[in-house]
DNA sequence: AGCGTGTCCATTTTTACATCA
DNA sequence: TTTGATGTAAAAATGGACACG
């Protein structure tokens, strides 16, 4: 079902619901706009109600319009000729339309509290009304679940109980905030992997799409930077730690292989004069590694890659020191290519 | 050089949610 | 089954640093 309302300037009818390519009108639900000036209007409102227009203009535009007076509940109609009530009033607020497991109220038809919090203070906070249930809303997309229809009935309590409270509180200044919706966080992510920073229009666009304050695109992002870089640390950690062990039982080896080069020595004096020369092959990469051992106890290894074009040769090392390769959590930074052993 | 603006990062706070006794 | 305490992850706020015009 789609509902459109329009108040004041019909000539710019909802061109956002066009706007939202990703999102299908069956997952839209319910969206409504109002661009007014309404002395208790959030920020957010304002952008819902002129959605087509540049988000920073509308932080910052203070409409001089009269206060808007609207009443939409169908069972409370205004005569005609009398003067609409004082008071805004949204018929889904009220507890007859919140919807009940197994009611028949079709899904996605949810209220979004996202944006019935006090905006950023540095968002044109000061135009905002906290609280009020009617500054600033949206129907969410998506498909809900029990458990969110659940956590959605929870989320209008909350914000009923918020309400409450801010008639007690005169600056109203308390925030409120729910969780980015499954479709939002995946698609954030998407464009997280695409690029994990965002230049000023790549955020105004994904905001828009997402019907997200560009603020909150811009802490999304920061926050993901942040998880990645956590987990980056730890896989950082883990390897170290690998790298620690291997030096570990390395270390191990060759002090024992020292100690059984002396003993050896010690017992055969005239033989150990010349350096000894072991060869052998790998049999999977045919690398025949010369281990010669000098008098000094120096060890030497050569390596010889058949059919013998490339050699290497290591002092002090009897075997090649493998250390576990460094793994790389995507992404790293602007344009930089995951090393190809990362997923080892 | 000073200023305003925007962005990033590290850190902290707040909130929603899951778990468990 | 319900309820309150607790832990955790995520969202948001804050403050400082830096770059740029």
């Amino acid at each position: 079902m789609e509902l459109a309302l329009s108040l004041g300037d019909t000539s710019k009818p909802f061109k956002f619901l066009d706007k939202t390519p990703k999102l299908s009108s069956k997952d839209l639900g319910f969206c409504m706009g109002l661009g007014s000036g309404f002395p208790a209007t959030t920020r957010s409102q304002d952008k819902l109600g002129s959605h087509e227009s540049n988000y920073q203009d509308d932080e910052r535009r203070v409409s001089s319009d009269p206060p808007l007076q609207l009443d939409l509940l169908p069972f409370s109609p205004v005569p005609r000729g009398h003067q609409a009530p004082s008071r805004i009033r949204f018929p889904w607020l009220t507890d007859n339309l919140v919807s009940e497991p197994g009611s028949t109220e079709a899904p996605g038809r949810r209220f979004d509290v996202n944006r019935l919090s006090m905006d950023d203070a540095d968002e044109g906070a000061a135009i905002s009304s906290p609280n009020s249930a009617a500054s600033s809303f949206q129907m969410d997309f998506g498909i809900r679940s029990g458990r969110d229809r659940k956590r959605d009935l929870d989320a209008i309590d909350a914000e009923r109980a918020s309400s409450r409270a801010s008639d007690d509180d005169e600056n109203g200044l308390t925030r409120k905030k729910l969780r980015l919706s499954k479709e939002q966080s995946a698609f954030l992510e998407e464009s997280f992997k695409e690029h994990n920073t965002l230049n000023p229009k790549q955020k105004l666009a994904l905001a828009k799409q997402l019907n997200l304050r560009p603020r909150q695109v811009e802490v999304w992002f920061q926050n993901r930077r942040a998880r990645t870089k956590l987990k980056q640390t730890e896989v950082d950690c883990e390897y170290l730690k690998r790298c620690c062990e291997t030096l570990t039982e390395e270390n191990r080896r060759l002090q024992k292989e020292l100690q059984e080069l002396r003993a050896l020595k010690t017992s055969q004096p005239f033989y150990m004069q010349l350096p000894a020369t072991t060869l052998t092959m790998c049999p999977s990469c045919e690398r025949v590694a010369t281990t010669t051992t000098s008098s000094s106890g120096t060890t030497t290894t050569t390596t010889t890659t058949n059919p013998s074009t490339t050699t290497t040769t290591s002092t002090t090392s009897s075997k090649p020191l493998s250390l576990p390769a460094k793994p790389r959590l995507f992404p790293l930074s602007h344009g930089q290519v995951q090393p190809h052993h990362a997923a080892s």
